[in-house]
DNA sequence: ATAGGCTATATTGTCGACAATATCAGAGTT
DNA sequence: AACTCTGATATTGTCGACAATATAGCCTAT
């Protein structure tokens, strides 16, 4: 009866549903996570619930205290410079893995999905700024084949990331330089430069995460 | 009634034991990983098994399939490689990081366990190689002062590590250079010289790595 | 004899109820 | 008025039962 997708449970459901409102900030920053609330808002039982919370807690997206419950991670600027400072060692790695390990088709795909954000950019569709940076980003680590690094990174990492950056009020900042990073980055993949791709990709991300800087400190 | 320490839950105990048998071998490689077995052995419900599996899910340890259950992750010799090239960008960054945070008291902590490693070598204490080893790293991440990257490790990482080398049957080969390679790291940081002790770590990682292959590649 | 489908069985997924714990309000004491 | 103790209440932790799904074995048809 299943297809070949692996079957869907109520608690992938439901996880994915909180993970989202809380990445998106429909539950906002700090505010409690009560299971019978939650419950009866998703149409499920307790234990599915739980099993959700159960594996935001191990993404770090929400903390628990045994007996007391669970609330959404209190964001604070220096948090987001941590992930930043972790982005930047293994995206620095993912890229130079990626030189070396993606195949030629890959690469020449990834070309193409930068002349679409290039061209988007002039239509000035402002929106995928976001949406192509992450893109961006996905297929670069995914090109490490390091299947650790890949899990680290797409399931855990990227969505703090992405919870912070709404959180404090940051979304795509710096359009057009980004873009003409990536296309350094990809050149250098292209070219099959390891070191070169790790340097750009490492720069990168410190320029995003100076960015940050500035803007927190603005306050 | 309850003392400063966070009261601990069934589940969290389950958790403890599950992942102990499974990082120390008790539980072997790709064993099914049976609720009711677990339940009675561990003399909980199967409820708190549930808790404990998914959580050891979050960690990798175990991969889960819906409907069919969970078993022990099953080891490749290359998921070792992947994991100590991670840790060598990580581990690199914590050390970079540790030269800069680190308290002048930690320093001079880290520098006392150094010496007595050193002594109970002489003794010829070998057990305490990887002890050894271990207790060094986690102290270096921890004065990172990443919170990010200390939970990443300490919870994760180092645990999946372990489970490996227990299952390849690699457990702690060259001792007295490593001892070296501390003390010139160490010494890197209480100079406070922030790119040495970054090199010197990722160095000293490449180096265990590359021993693992070695041995890897004899089969 | 083999391939395909069906049934039986075992395992996981889900649920509602009960137990244990923390939190808050109020009474009483100094 | 502040402080502690006690009890009421709400929330989480744990449990056993039921539902849904997958797997293995048997049976049938070609």
């Amino acid at each position: 009866m299943n297809s070949i997708e692996t079957s869907i449970t109520a608690a992938d459901r439901t996880f994915i549903q909180l993970r989202n409102d809380i990445v998106e900030g429909r539950i906002e920053a700090g505010a409690k996570l009560s299971e019978v609330e939650l419950s009866t808002r998703y149409d499920v039982s307790r234990a599915v619930v739980r099993e959700a919370i159960n594996r935001l807690e191990s993404v770090r997206l929400i903390e628990r205290k045994p007996n007391v419950g669970a609330r959404v991670v209190t964001l604070t600027p220096q948090g987001l410079i941590e992930l930043y400072q972790i982005r930047e060692s293994l995206e620095g790695m993912a890229a130079r893995l990626a030189a070396t390990n993606m195949t030629d088709d890959e690469i020449t795909a990834l070309r193409e999905l930068l002349k679409t954000h290039a061209s988007e950019l002039i239509d000035g569709q402002s929106y995928y700024q976001e949406a192509g940076d992450v893109d961006f980003h996905y297929r670069i680590v995914q090109g490490s084949k390091n299947q650790q690094l890949i899990s680290l990174l797409l399931n855990g990492i990227y969505h703090l990331v992405r919870m912070y950056r709404v959180q404090l009020g940051m979304t795509g900042p710096r359009v057009t330089t980004a873009l003409n990073e990536h296309e350094q980055i990809v050149n250098a993949i292209t070219n099959r430069d390891p070191e070169l791709a790790e340097i750009l990709m490492r720069r990168h991300i410190t320029y995003s995460k100076n960015t940050i800087e500035k803007r927190l400190n603005q306050y």
